[in-house]
DNA sequence: AAGAATATCAACCGCAACCGG
DNA sequence: GCCGGTTGCGGTTGATATTCT
């Protein structure tokens, strides 16, 4: 386990925390292209860094990984995300498994930003979901073009509809939508329109 | 233009599982 | 089986950015 720093050795007061520099990120990217991922700790301080392993390790995957994916989740991925939330709940390092180059912080994040969000204000006001989708659908019709981009009409190239198979291997064989208990219901489909009306 | 309020996201913390000795 | 070190995960925090008044 961890320790924390209660003691106050000179190596403790040693250790850096915070943001990363540009310099502390040029050190890890190039100590990893060169020696490999290995064992954190022992790496970090080959490397040189006054960080503990802990800190590099979740640098890299969160940041400096060649295959992390940056810049705005997209429809699809939104949609991916909802629905294995709707299966597994918080389990984000599984669901971003799904989700090629996003990390599970960046899914929790924007889960817990966006669409939790949105999710609460249908709780606290259920009753406000018609009145604002018909509002919304007669008083603009950029509106829908983009709830329609995000949800109603998506289609990416190689989903046909059915999500359990999209998803993967993983599910081919098992529930279908209606035997889910924790399927989607009203609210969430009300903060899907929503997040797309963003 | 300025201050307040809110949103976003990188990083930290604590815990539990895993692994090798 | 026990112990200490390491890794991985999920929750939370705090700094910064953006939007609102």
């Amino acid at each position: 386990m961890e320790k924390k720093g209660g003691s106050s050795s000179s190596q403790d007061a040693e250790v850096r925390k915070g943001p990363w520099t540009m310099e502390e990120d040029f050190i890890l990217i190039n100590y990893i292209a060169n020696h490999g991922e290995g064992v954190w700790n022992s790496l970090a301080r080959s490397a040189g860094l006054k960080r503990t392993g802990k800190s590099c390790r979740l640098r890299w995957l969160n940041y400096l990984r060649p295959d992390v994916r940056r810049g705005n989740i997209t429809a699809e991925e939104q949609l991916l995300i909802m629905e294995l939330h709707a299966r597994w709940g918080n389990r984000w390092s599984k669901i971003a498994k799904h989700l090629p180059g996003r990390t599970d912080n960046e899914i929790k994040n924007y889960w817990r930003t966006r669409i939790q969000k949105h999710i609460k204000q249908a709780e606290t006001f259920p009753n406000q979901n018609n009145s604002e989708l018909q509002d919304n659908g007669s008083t603009s019709n950029d509106h829908i073009c983009e709830v329609g981009d995000g949800i109603e009409s998506y289609s990416p190239t190689n989903y046909d509809g059915n999500l359990e198979a999209f998803l993967d291997p993983l599910s081919t064989t098992t529930t279908t939508h209606q035997s889910n208990e924790n399927f989607w219901n009203d609210e969430d489909l009300w903060s899907m329109q929503l997040l797309n009306n963003d």
